[in-house]
RNA sequence: UGACCCAUGGUGUAAUUGGCAACACGUCUGAUUUUGGUUCAGAAGAGUCCAGGUUCGAGCCCUGGUGGGUCAACCA
């Protein structure tokens, strides 16, 4: 017998990108003792974000494909922008992800001491000099990226004289900005930063791990090559943007390694995804300003905002598989996140029914006290979920949405003399439409076919129409929350003119207060998943009390009925 | 008036040492369906930024353009 080829996602090995062929090209050329060893290296500065997943899947899936390692390390050598707060909430979204990070957690700061050290060394071999000039000034002598910049009047002091001076500003004796440590390299680089960085500054901020026993702080790019080699990582995987620090980042290296071991910094191109914006300092002012209700609004990109609007990890891996690894820069569509979520949640989603804008339906020819239990499939795509009892009576609610009194072609729910199948339950046939005052529709007047149940009809008629439902006296009362995009522009941040905010969706959020649901989500938990029936994906909020049940939507179920109509 | 990087359907990516441009999302049909979901079957949609060159043969190699990105923080 042919087999059919049912290789799922989870199980199909993960396409090769350029990466790759340069970790196997390094490997074949016996490089670092054919070790590969990666390292996620986040500033505690902020929330991580679903451009943050990547990196973090890349790093970790490159060291799993190749039988390696990888570090967790915080970049935190800006002590004014890192907080303990943040160092917390990137460790709880790694794990969740569901990458660990073993007995390898570092800090930039544990390496304080060295990095010290090794400045005192490059000044030692006339490689680094300690520069008076403000910041305006080293500034302009640094020239543009078109003109070579020249030197500074201190750039040849003695070795003494910059021994001296650099323990006297680590020692606190000067204000912030009276001096810089910098790299005596070549100020007429055609890399802007190859002309003399500076390594070292002096800031008197209390850092959130070292406190106060510093007064000085190495720069990123004195920083991060080295703890990379003091890790003894082979592959420094970072966004594009660095890629002009590279030579630099060879420069420190050169000075630093005393074998044939050398890390190298590899740069692929972030993620951009469509109606959001991407960058820590944007979401921190969304969050600051209060246009969002914190980092982890379900509405954020973030993952802590994922997490809290229902993606799941599988999901988001899932997602950061299929878009790839390259160095183009590009505009993802956010409709591949989302296909990735619905995939997922359909396989492992608890169905429910749930009605978001009820309509009461009172079945005349159904007993007053007469109640039934019906019998529905908590998920048909996996059997081993089971069935769950739903109960049914005399007067139900169906969705406003799912009954027209003039419905147009092709419209295969309820309206007057019709008739749909309430969902796991009998056929109802419409009889009469009950209206207030204003004619607003209020209640609806139907008959049930009593031989009806199970699928079945007493003369084998069929209706093309199901609706989900629920018994007015057993569903329970719950707020939900639909969420739409947080602009209204592909690329809010892309306008040269406009601030990315004039772009925010005013309808990003929309609370619904009226809605119920079958009984037992009552004992879900924070967090859980759910299908609503015909509707969408929802979550259960951690804002939801034993009272009120709080659900978020996810995204919304395909819905191909909508879409006709919209044309 | 520089250095470095990038360019394949609408979007994201593939394409062994050059060998019929493939996959996913999205879009559109149709079938099945007690979810207008899922699943299944199928379709449309690029000739690979442009111009040369090498070659029997170029998305891939070479040359020159064009377009886009990054770099002038005591941020990372």
């Amino acid at each position: 017998m042919a087999e059919k080829n049912t290789n799922t996602n989870a199980e199909a090995p993960k396409k090769a990108n350029f990466i790759h062929a340069q970790i196997d090209a390094d490997l074949a050329a016996g490089k670092n003792d054919k070790r590969v060893h990666t390292r996620f290296p986040p500033e505690p500065n902020g929330y991580l974000h679903i451009g943050h997943a990547k990196s973090i899947c890349l790093n970790f899936g490159l060291a799993q494909k190749y039988g390696g390692k990888t570090n967790l390390r915080f970049d935190d050598t800006n002590p004014s922008k890192e907080e303990t707060e943040y160092v917390e909430s990137i460790m709880e979204d790694v794990r969740w992800l569901g990458f660990d990070w073993e007995d390898r957690l570092f800090y930039a700061s544990d390496n304080f001491p060295k990095l010290h050290a090794f400045a005192v060394k490059l000044i030692e071999e006339g490689k680094a000099y300690v520069d008076d000039q403000n910041a305006e000034t080293i500034s302009e002598q640094k020239g543009t990226p078109q003109k070579p910049g020249t030197e500074s009047p201190f750039r040849n002091r003695s070795v003494q004289t910059n021994l001296d001076l650099f323990e006297r500003m680590t020692m606190g004796e000067f204000n912030e900005g009276e001096k810089v440590l910098r790299a005596k390299i070549d100020m007429a680089s055609p890399n802007m930063h190859m002309r003399d960085p500076i390594i070292y500054r002096i800031m008197k901020a209390e850092h959130h791990r070292t406190g106060n026993s510093w007064c000085v702080y190495p720069m990123y790019d004195f920083a991060h090559g080295q703890c990379d080699y003091w890790e003894g990582i082979t592959h420094s995987i970072c966004t594009l943007e660095f890629e002009v620090h590279r030579p630099l980042y060879d420069w420190f290296i050169t000075q630093l390694m005393d074998s044939d071991y050398r890390p190298r910094q590899i740069e692929f191109s972030r993620l951009n995804l469509t109606y959001t914006v991407m960058s820590k300092r944007k979401l921190l002012e969304l969050v600051k300003d209060n246009h969002v209700r914190g980092w982890d609004d379900p509405r954020m990109p973030t993952i802590s905002g994922l997490r809290r609007r229902g993606y799941t990890p599988e999901s988001i891996r899932n997602f950061s598989d299929k878009i790839g690894v390259t160095k183009v820069d590009g505009m993802t569509d956010v409709s591949l996140l989302e296909f990735s979520v619905r995939d997922h949640l359909n396989k492992i989603a608890q169905r429910v029914m749930g009605v978001l804008d009820p309509l009461k339906v009172v079945i005349t020819n159904y007993p007053e006290d007469k109640e039934e239990i019906l019998s529905a499939v908590n998920n048909p795509e996996d059997e081993s979920m089971g069935r769950r009892d739903v109960p049914f009576s005399r007067e139900v609610y169906i969705e406003q949405s799912d009954f027209m009194e003039d419905p147009p072609r092709k419209f295969f729910r309820l309206g007057p003399d019709r008739e749909v199948r309430l969902r796991y339950g009998y056929l109802i046939k419409c009889n009469e439409v009950i209206k207030d005052e204003n004619g607003k529709i209020v209640e609806l007047h139907c008959t049930y076919d009593p031989e009806s149940k199970g699928g079945k009809s007493s003369d084998g008629r069929k209706v093309k129409g199901v609706v989900h439902w629920l018994s007015a006296k057993h569903a329970v009362k719950s707020e939900v929350r639909l969420y739409d995009r947080l602009f209204t522009d592909e690329e809010p941040d892309a306008h040269k003119d406009v601030d990315f905010k004039e772009f925010m969706n005013p309808d990003s959020l929309k609370v619904l207060d009226n809605c119920y649901l079958e009984p037992f989500v009552k004992t879900a938990k924070a967090l859980d998943h759910f299908q609503f029936e015909r509707t969408g994906y929802f979550n259960l909020d951690p804002d939801s009390t034993p009272e009120l049940p709080v659900f978020n939507r996810t995204v919304p179920l395909r819905d191909s009925w909508a879409k006709a109509q919209k044309k």
